[in-house]
RNA sequence: GGCGGCAUAGCCAAGUGGCUAAGGCAGAGGACUGCAAAUCCUUCAUCCUCGGUUCAACUCCGAGUGCCGCCUCCA
């Protein structure tokens, strides 16, 4: 079965198809590293990270360009503010944006390039602009004269003609078009600069983009991805760029991820409500930042609430109670064939897996994939309920096939599925633990007399100061319920 | 003003021209439990409005209403 996808370019489902047979060529805007990394750029990195991961599932392989803008005005304004070397800063963001894509199971793409590492190409790119009559130099800066791209606008469905009013565009009279766009930036004395045959200067921003895909990808790579809030003008401008300097098509497909919005307001930096990644990760465990970026389409937007987490947290310790039910009834058993497996559980898995992949066939469609896995298990729960001779065979098996899928969203993984307690982000530390022990005793106690006045008045006490009791077979355990 | 998107149960969220409209959370009932908790089982929608196309639309087209995004830096 073939992948569809959705490309902003022609703005219609299609068949993926990719340049060359079982290889794919990937380009996905990074970050420009100014600051710490929030939830928008880990839906990104997220969405691209499964998109990745499927297309490798499916037996392609993938080479994935993540590149870093570490030169531009944020970050040398950045740099003015803290008194530092601008690539001090975007070097620790770099440092950053690893700490935080590593913890939430990004997998680390194919080649991470740098623009300041790219400057040459930068610079033989714009050249060749210049040359081919697409650029123009204005006091030492080159700018792409857009008018002469016939087909600028292509991708994100405008006409520059009938918005040349262009209101809310403070217009360079230097510039031949207001839209025309800055290939070279000059520098201001003490500020980062490289030696160009122009001025002094550094590149603008989207001709990084454009030369490094180049540079690792060639001509006309496969996907180029990135958030929606990319189309214009970054990727607008890539297209431009390229496409006038080598004449042919730059990506075969384009694919955006929706945004984030928090509370239904757009998160920004100007309204202040936006998560950082180190901040979330102190309270939710990345397979349920995972889990919450997954579980919608990746082309829509998603509203952050912490209540909508929370309940994606329950929902996720249910599939991983099933998982951790399925790896005990295995009874370490090893995950083998589907030998000595019962036939309808086969069955059921074989259907299981069909649907998971139709979803993820279908653009990619995570929200279907996973709740497909929740349909399931409910079924495999009632399919275990008694005792069968493959009972220990066939729970192996079911367990691999989930984790398999488990694995390739990064929703969950053995440790997580194992842990004692699936809900985290409170620690008791060790005389807390010793004094609940104690009440657990002493309740223990009340109980073996009888006296379920007293038992239940220790666990409704201690559970108003947030310990949870719960008994079991194997004795009364307690969770820490979050506030 | 220009361009684009969305509107599915109390909430969140998939999906399809005609089979029972996924799944989660909450709610209800049941099993289990001394009682709980946890867990498991069962249950819970006709798809914004109005037209049109069609044998058949929630799904396609048009209009309307309401949200949202982009057009300036942004994942």
């Amino acid at each position: 079965m073939s992948i569809k996808i959705f490309d902003t370019l022609s703005a219609k489902m299609t068949d993926f198809i990719p340049l060359k047979e079982n290889e794919v060529k990937m380009y996905v805007c990074g970050v420009t590293v100014y600051d710490e990394c929030h939830l928008g750029h880990a839906r990104a990195a997220i969405c691209f990270d499964v998109i990745r991961k499927y297309l490798e599932f499916k037996g392609n392989k993938v080479t994935m360009i993540v590149n870093f803008t570490d030169v531009d005005d944020k970050i040398i304004n950045r740099a003015k503010l803290e008194k530092v070397d601008a690539l001090e800063i975007s070097r620790r963001y770099i440092d950053k944006y690893f700490v935080d894509m590593d913890a939430l199971k990004i997998e680390r793409a194919t080649v991470y390039p740098k623009a300041t590492e790219h400057i040459d190409h930068i610079i033989k790119f714009i050249e060749a602009l210049i040359e081919r009559g697409f650029a123009y130099v204005v006091d030492g800066e080159v700018y792409f004269e857009v008018s002469k791209f016939a087909e600028y606008g292509k991708l994100s469905k405008r006409n520059f003609e009938d918005m040349l009013a262009g209101a809310r565009i403070a217009v360079d009279e230097r510039l031949k078009n207001p839209h025309d766009f800055c290939l070279w930036k000059a520098a201001k004395p003490g500020e980062i600069s490289w030696k160009s045959p122009w001025a002094e200067g550094r590149p603008g921003w989207h001709i990084e983009c454009s030369a490094m895909s180049g540079h690792y990808l060639g001509d006309t790579f496969d996907i180029h991805g990135g958030g929606l809030d990319l189309i214009f003008p970054h990727h607008e401008n890539e297209i431009a760029q390229s496409e006038a300097k080598t004449g042919k098509t730059f990506a075969k497909y384009w694919l955006h991820n929706g945004l984030v919005n928090i509370n239904s307001e757009k998160m920004s930096k100007s309204l202040g409500n936006f998560f950082t990644i180190s901040a979330l990760l102190e309270k939710f465990s990345p397979f349920v930042i995972r889990y919450f970026i997954l579980s919608n389409h990746y082309r829509s937007p998603i509203n952050f609430t912490v209540e909508k987490i929370q309940e994606l947290e329950k929902a996720l310790g249910s599939l991983t109670r099933f998982m951790k039910r399925m790896k005990q009834f295995a009874s370490g058993v090893p995950a083998a064939g589907r030998e000595g497996v019962k036939s309808e559980i086969l069955a059921e898995a074989d259907a299981f897996e069909a649907k998971f992949n139709e979803f993820m066939e279908n653009d990619f469609n995570t929200a279907g994939a996973i709740g497909s896995m929740f349909q399931c298990f409910s079924v495999f729960n009632q399919a275990f309920a008694g005792e069968f001779p493959e009972k220990a065979k066939s729970a192996a098996y079911v367990y691999g096939v989930f984790m398999r899928y488990a694995e390739l969203l990064a929703i969950a993984d053995e440790d997580f599925i194992m842990a004692e307690n699936v809900q985290q982000g409170a620690n008791v530390d060790g005389l807390a633990d010793e004094l609940i022990k104690v009440l657990i005793k002493v309740r223990s106690t009340l109980k073996g007399e009888k006296n379920y006045k007293m038992a239940d008045f220790v666990r409704d006490e201690i559970k108003a100061a947030g310990v949870v009791l719960e008994d079991t077979k194997e004795g009364t355990k307690f969770h820490i319920e979050r506030k």
